[in-house]
DNA sequence: ACGCTATTTGGCTATATTGCCAACTAGTTA
DNA sequence: TAACTAGTTGGCAATATAGCCAAATAGCGT
């Protein structure tokens, strides 16, 4: 049997890895301003519509999305907007990495 | 060529990714509290030591951490204490998906 | 019931990640 | 220089993820 705290950092992590994904972040981020059908999410990210479907079916299955039939579509709402903070301190990350970097290469 | 926007997004990805795995949670979490040295961190996630040096290297590579030999030990410093700030979020989402696993089950 | 549209699922291949062992590097001490 | 310790790197096998196509499902209009 694992630990029960080794099976919380695997919940942790894997909400992580559902929104580690560029076409996922894309999503989130337009899931964000409101609720989008999968037409709309796919016309946005590009890929095969089944791709897209499946990459909606990981974040919902980490809780991060719910998803409503409504007549031939099927519309998908974002359930914890506190995720888009995560953004901020992401750049800052990537801000402070790039800074460092050109410490780094400077000499 | 990649789109900048496509790129950005990818960038973004890499960072999460990097945060997507309990291990890797782990040690963030206790690198929070201070400077750790790897065998300290190897203790404490009970890998192969060289597992939790490649750990390390990912979370390196992401920008998250840095690391600074003196003597025979290696030790690795929290960049960017924000990412704490997910976590408080991360919880929120597996309350909220609890809950709703709850009702979805519940007749 | 039939055809049409939106979405999901199964199956496949390509690629990436994980984690171990063994080999190597680098500092320290004798 | 030899022996020891801390950490990194290379290589490998097992597993997971991504993305496409094709097939299945479900709701709607006729």
């Amino acid at each position: 049997m694992k630990s029960a705290a080794h099976d919380k950092l695997e919940r942790r992590a894997n909400i992580l890895k559902a929104l580690a994904h560029p076409s996922r972040l894309l999503m989130v981020d337009e899931l964000a301003k409101g609720e989008r059908c999968v037409c709309e999410l796919q016309e946005l990210v590009g890929s095969d519509i089944s791709t897209v479907s499946k990459h909606l079916s990981v974040l919902k299955k980490a809780g991060l999305v719910e998803s409503d039939k409504r007549g031939l579509q099927v519309f998908y709402t974002l359930l914890s907007p506190c995720v888009m903070n995560f953004f901020t301190c992401v750049e800052s990350v990537i801000e402070a990495h790039k800074k460092q970097s050109a410490v780094v290469t400077e000499k």
